[in-house]
DNA sequence: ACGTTACATGACGTTAACGTCAAGACGTGC
DNA sequence: GCACGTCTTGACGTTAACGTCATGTAACGT
């Protein structure tokens, strides 16, 4: 009674609430790479670990190929020396980017609540004028 | 001499780097309006910062139409209150994302730089046998 | 008056990231 | 052994956010 850490395509579906079409596409797209069971897919842990480093770069705004290049980071298994150099130096770039977004992001948070609280004073004007 | 604080679409273009395309489809989504002089579009301040809202926005990976709506909740002047009310909702959520896409930001940064690091440990490893 | 820019409005093309549908293979219970 | 559900591979459709012409006009220098 081997057991299989493995996922269907069913699975992956309802666990990362993704639809079959997403999974092949980003295999497709080589952002995955399940196994075959025969004509089938299993999914591995690897492909589930790099399903949510895709969907968290997705929420950062990142393009399927920019966080491809990225996953190559993750796994620097089978890379030569040039191809992790490469991979290196662009996840530097990325990371600049992340930070300057973080800083950007407390900006416009702060910004966004000045607005609301702005917002919140005229609403309360508004319910008192009514009485 | 009447000192008009307008910019025409190419100086707009220089200022923001964007394309005349870009600011026409951000006028025909209503994202921008600017003002015309005959036939020419001038855009004024308001212009200006309802564009700088917008790449902040787009930055952030969220769509026109995501902005557009936020974007009337800067400028609460002619809507009513149910309008008023809806943007402050629509603000609500946003502020909600906007704060857990942060501290998302952070773990994620967190962890590119553990990669990196041990990018950087395996290539001084490299380095030091090629001696 | 006239050629040169700068701008205008369509209208069609493009890319990313899937959705949707058709047609076939594969195992499973009865 | 066959109906059924689940999977497969194409292939074409769709939406967002523009790019890229083609064609026309309006101001401006000479």
């Amino acid at each position: 009674m081997t057991f299989q850490d493995t996922f269907t395509i069913r699975e992956m579906c309802t666990a990362y609430d993704v639809t079959p079409r997403t999974l092949r596409f980003y295999e497709a797209k080589e952002l995955l790479s399940p196994v075959r069971q025969g004509t089938r897919r299993l999914f591995t842990k690897q492909d589930r670990a790099r399903l949510l480093l895709i969907q968290r770069g997705k929420r950062f705004g990142f393009s399927l190929e920019d966080i491809r290049q990225l996953l190559e980071l993750y796994e620097h298994h089978g890379t030569n020396q040039a191809q992790m150099l490469r991979s290196y130096q662009l996840g530097k770039d990325r990371i600049a980017i992340m930070r300057a977004q973080h800083a950007e992001l407390e900006v416009a948070i702060a910004e966004l609540q000045t607005e609301l609280s702005a917002c919140e004073a005229v609403m309360a004007n508004l319910s008192q004028a009514a009485e």
